[in-house]
DNA sequence: GTCTATATACAGATAGAC
DNA sequence: GTCTATCTGTATATAGAC
């Protein structure tokens, strides 16, 4: 009692208010903002509309909440710390993972909603870009420093190295699949193309050896 | 000469018809699909809401109608038709040409509409995917055909070169845009990246000469 | 064809009982 | 805190007069 509400181990407030994250976040990833009403995610979290706004206080702010919990919620580069593989293998794990990541479902309907929010709530394309891109352009530059500086790479602008890399590992493939053109492709059909981008990265910044 | 010919009185509706869809275009470029309303465009367009009924039998009907029309009207790359300067030249114009058209307000402002607008009304996203990124790719790749065939530039894939090109072009200030990630940079500011980026290029595709 | 006025539906948000 | 029932605004779409 003195443990203000959680006697009994955990609240049903918060439990109610675990489900009704979760709901939003689906229906909000699945349908958009202005196509999914409040009515809606009660009934999907099987809660009261009411409890909705005791939790929350309005749409907004349950919007911004689901998606903030989901901006942060992936790993982005876990081959960027094997600093003992050779560069090539880790340019191309990082490409192949990276890719998979961003032709995923989840990751192009929460860029999709992001976009559809940045009129109304900047603040959630703010925590995006830093939670995502940013991040990653930040972690791939430190990198790519350790690499020069060890002799493996020869690298003057690495900002710039690291920008041109990452925009070539999602191509066209990234964008075709926010606009919903074609087929997603499947990750293997995409090996021989990141094995050509890992190929004209490493011709242009690799210290120089006959191959 | 006469002026537009069509201020008659039996094309006073097409008058108006063309009043709606250019207040139209500018509503929904400005505020979104949703913060849109029937009754607003009206008022924009200075005709009845009725008039827009009768015109376009509907929200969705009219959305797509404008949007069309403005997927078409921008002039995507005249710098590739100057077959007699050098590639490096043709390459920098396209490149800043390109990214001056990117980073334009109306430009982004059409990008996130037809994303918003992807689960409700696929067809806008396909006309926005061919007149935009397919057709300059296209004309790219073309161009470079060209200089391969006259053995100014050596790429042994050309569709792999155009698309890398113009994904460099773009960089990270377009994704900064579209997400209003700070400022807009000025054209002037990128040139020295874009810079960077026809040097990358043609040291991977520029027939070996010495230098 | 064009306008004014209205019907219909549904969203977000709130009041009050338990 | 949670639920049922309700209020209020607004949007799409239509009916009917000129």
């Amino acid at each position: 009692m003195a443990t203000q509400g959680k006697t009994r181990g955990r609240s049903k407030s918060e439990q109610k208010r675990h489900q009704i994250l979760l709901a939003a976040t689906r229906l909000y990833l699945e349908q958009g903002i202005h196509a999914t009403s409040m009515e809606q995610i009660a009934e999907e979290a099987e809660v009261s509309k009411q409890t909705l706004y005791s939790h929350f206080g309005g749409k907004e702010e349950l919007f911004v909440a689901a998606i903030e919990q989901k901006c942060i919620q992936h790993e982005l580069a876990p081959a960027l710390f094997n600093d003992d593989l050779p560069p090539r293998q880790v340019l191309f794990d990082l490409a192949t993972h990276l890719l998979e990541l961003l032709l995923s479902e989840d990751a192009i309907k929460l860029h999709r909603l992001c976009i559809s929010g940045v009129e109304q709530y900047p603040s959630i394309c703010q925590l995006y870009w830093q939670a995502g891109p940013q991040n990653l352009i930040g972690l791939f530059q430190n990198y790519l420093e350790r690499k020069v500086e060890s002799g493996q790479l020869q690298i003057n602008n690495t900002a710039f190295a690291a920008q041109q890399f990452l925009n070539m590992v999602k191509g066209d493939a990234y964008m075709k699949a926010i606009l919903n053109i074609g087929d997603v492709p499947a990750i293997e059909d995409l090996y021989a193309y990141l094995d050509d981008v890992v190929d004209l990265f490493l011709n242009a910044y690799e210290s120089s050896q006959s191959s």
